[in-house]
DNA sequence: TTGAAAGCGTTACCAA
DNA sequence: TTGGTAACGCTTTCAA
């Protein structure tokens, strides 16, 4: 008498089974599209399924194959839009290799990444991609790694952790934007980023733990130094971690006797803080001030001047990480890879020669 | 032999329960938080999982709860800032709360978004926050309230199905906003949005199967028809879905021998294209052509001239759908709400009166 | 081709 | 306070 109609509780195989007049390996079998069974009981295992309107538990399924069909991805916010779209990237190639993402965001704090890796891990995800906030504490990714589960570092890299990594040649692209500003005759350029250290103040590039920006900054460090500049750790600013940490680091910067002809932003969001203190404040791109900015966000070619950028392949960053993954994943065993995308400077109209107008008469 | 050194395969709470020399029951009490145990008992068995580096299984721990600790939510793209706003404030309150996010993007199209529903489900989400593709195909959002699993509505919503909805007052916005073109003197105004018809062609509000640009679509039309305007559905143009076809569409608009005087657009996305386009064709702002825009995306005002928009409370959005998923998960049956947030309109210098210099000599 | 039964790692119930 | 044992819903041998 509680056969026919749909039950008030999820149906299970066993119920089907029952329904069907078969046993619950056979249903089990046509449900799982596993094993063989007769064309007959297969049509019959389908109606019953269909009349109790049965939907596997991917959950006892996956507690049995050991495979979840999910992989955990931590970045630092999705809510900067290099991060959406690297996970946009990773979730297209997830969803066609027939995965789903949990998404985690650390908040660029390596406390939360690692309490996320716990959880992500205590789920079972079958693969992890990780843009890891702190390349100094790797603890946390080394226990992933070893727990078997395949690693793929995401923007930032650990030379020492021996895991699969995607990341730009952020080195390089640094010490091309900045041998452009020299050219141009820039000698005080700026960098801004939002990695911090304790005292909010940067002495090397030791100091910084985010992978990328670390490398970026070794670039425009030695590339400045081969220019014969000193002092440019003085040109490093770290912690703009907030609109107004931000503004309060460009407003002393500007104010500084030697104020910097050139900026150079770590990323987009900080370059939009830029442009709108100079604006609030008159100052004119480029002719007071020169402004590059990684990440070729979409608002920086319609800007009034459009903003020179080194654009990354934000979107083959993510997708390239998730397709090793998947490779790993399936099998593949080869030793841990280093996959450098390339970038590109896009020159627009907010780089100038600071001859023309930029430094003020203070100097001659 | 096998006891002291970490096992290469995951230890269970078995296996603690064997080392600490206590009963499967018992270490699973201590390792759950669960029941009551003796002090020194529970320090034995601790001190036995920190040796076998015990990490317990959740998906077991589900199976048997029937809770999965985690919260699917479906976006048509997490790369639209709109929607990578929107899913930051719900992973926020989701971490506060215990819960952690999957996250699957439909592409805005309703037959993904009917799988992942169907995926979601198979793997025990704990409750659903969906953005619906298209309000009249919601069989399967019927399906996953009925399954039980507490289903909330982001920012489009569902008149018939009587489940939570968290939407902004699009149409109030969008009365405000056309009412203040229309007093500034625009008699040509057009609407221009993403979603899409059969045809490409705009006949009915009821053709937009998005709440809510249905909704502010609504609040247009009526609108200008109370301002006698005529023919408005032919300034209502849909299918803005690339920047390709956006451009297409402007072309043609801005071509066309009653060209309009101002262009609503229904996100961000668009009216980054309008301004690009504008650029580029030396269109001038808010001269030739008034623009304003739904969402207070961060560029907008940083442009030249910044952009007059419609601010919604994105983050919020989220926050609220969450908190009340949450709610909802922990047992609270109440009847169905509908969560309206306020808008605002901020008014930049991308609007202007037609009559000072944007319509073509061809007038008079 | 089919069925019976064991097992995955938990929690939960009931006695002791 | 503890231990034994039955679930949870599936997959996977192993026989028949």
């Amino acid at each position: 008498m509680d056969k026919n109609a749909p039950p008030n509780s999820a149906s299970t195989v066993a119920d089907v089974a029952r329904e069907a007049g078969v046993s619950k390996a056979t249903a089990a079998r046509v449900l799982g599209g596993y094993g063989t069974v007769s064309e007959k009981v297969r049509v019959a295992v389908m109606a019953a399924a269909e009349a109790l309107d049965y939907r596997p538990n991917e959950l006892a399924r996956s507690m049995t194959t050991g495979r979840s069909g999910t992989i955990g991805v931590i970045v630092g916010d999705i809510e900067n839009p290099f991060f959406s779209l690297a996970v946009r990237g990773i979730t297209d190639v997830a969803r066609q290799a027939g995965f789903t993402v949990v998404l985690v965001n650390s908040s660029e704090d390596a406390r939360n990444e690692e309490a996320a890796l716990r959880t992500l891990l205590a789920k079972r995800v079958d693969g992890l991609i990780v843009s890891p906030a702190k390349e100094s504490e790797t603890d946390h990714l080394r226990d992933a790694a070893r727990s078997g589960r395949p690693l793929v570092l995401l923007d930032r890299g650990s030379e020492t952790l021996g895991v699969d990594t995607v990341v730009a040649n952020d080195r390089h692209a640094a010490e091309s934007i900045t041998r452009k500003l020299i050219a141009r005759g820039h000698r005080h350029i700026a960098y801004l980023t939002a990695c911090d250290t304790p005292d909010h103040h940067f002495r090397t590039p030791a100091d910084i733990h985010t992978g990328s920006v670390r490398r970026r900054i070794e670039g425009f460090f030695s590339t400045c130094q081969e220019a014969g500049m000193t002092d440019v750790e003085h040109n490093i600013h770290v912690g703009a971690v907030t609109p107004e940490r931000t503004r309060a680091i460009i407003m002393a910067m500007i104010e500084a006797p030697l104020r910097p002809t050139a900026i150079i932003a770590s990323d987009s969001v900080i370059a939009l803080e830029v442009f709108k203190l100079c604006r609030e404040f008159a100052i004119r791109i480029p002719d007071d001030l020169s402004l590059v900015s990684f990440h070729d966000a979409d608002w920086t070619s319609v800007t009034t001047p459009p903003v020179t950028v080194i654009r990354q392949p934000v979107y083959q960053l993510g997708e390239t990480a998730a397709r090793l993954l998947v490779r790993r994943m399936k099998g593949d065993v080869g030793p841990p890879t280093r996959t450098v995308l390339e970038t590109e400077l896009v020159e627009r109209a907010s780089v100038s020669m600071p001859d023309q107008s930029s430094e003020p008469p203070h100097r001659g």
